[in-house]
DNA sequence: TACAATAGTTCAAGATTACTGAAGTTTAAG
DNA sequence: CTTAAACTTCAGTAATCTTGAACTATTGTA
């Protein structure tokens, strides 16, 4: 496998319907994953750096894929940096009331 | 570690604040496991047997070892077998709507 | 055009966690 | 006392997590 090959290949995203349960919730079982889904709902838009700038780059890099390939991110890549979107809606359509429920719960932080 | 004093000893459940919801998400993030879950919101009294008959005994009580230390379900010896209980309206005050969403989702199964 | 900076990604390796076969325990029944 | 049923614990292997180091791609800047 070559960086090279690795690096331009785009990102790819499960389709809607291809979301699964177990990836989302072990997904969001994650505190550090919880908190960059958290961000999103506020601001629609926001770079890996700015979700989380506490952590090691490599990984903010493996919390994002991990949540990409659940199917709760879209990202991007937009110049030198990758913009994440929260699939918000796709979301609520194939899990109503899921999102909701997690972050209304206790134990994620709202600062 | 003794065998003794291992099988002797009780099984431990978190109190109901003390319950997290990262163990809980992660709990929920396997079908086995949500399976459990599942028949315990039917039928609300069931040892591990009649749980999930098709797995290995390791494997079972495994599961039913995660869904315990997260709070979800409570365990108590009978005789020779285990009784387990959904802990419903412990998780249902400290996590309003999860469980409904999680089981209203596709992705469990239901027979 | 070259050089450096920025924002990530990928790889690798050690640390943690998960799964399950084999062996053990406890209770109940014969 | 022996056997069976229903788990649990242990141990070893498999899979995941975490993060430093190396790398890429884009964007200034000299």
């Amino acid at each position: 496998m070559d960086y090279v090959k690795a690096m331009a290949r785009p990102f790819t995203h499960p389709a809607a319907p291809d979301i699964s349960l177990d990836n989302v919730l072990h997904a969001l079982s994650d505190p550090v994953r919880r908190e960059i889904v958290r961000k999103l709902m506020g601001s629609d838009r926001m770079s890996c750096i700015q979700a989380c700038a506490a952590h090691p780059p490599s990984t903010v890099s493996f919390h994002h894929k991990i949540l990409r390939e659940a199917g709760l991110i879209r990202s991007e890549k937009k110049g030198v940096e990758v913009i994440n979107t929260l699939r918000r809606t796709e979301i609520d359509q194939r899990f109503p009331g899921l999102l909701d429920a997690v972050f209304r719960a206790p134990g994620t932080s709202h600062p």
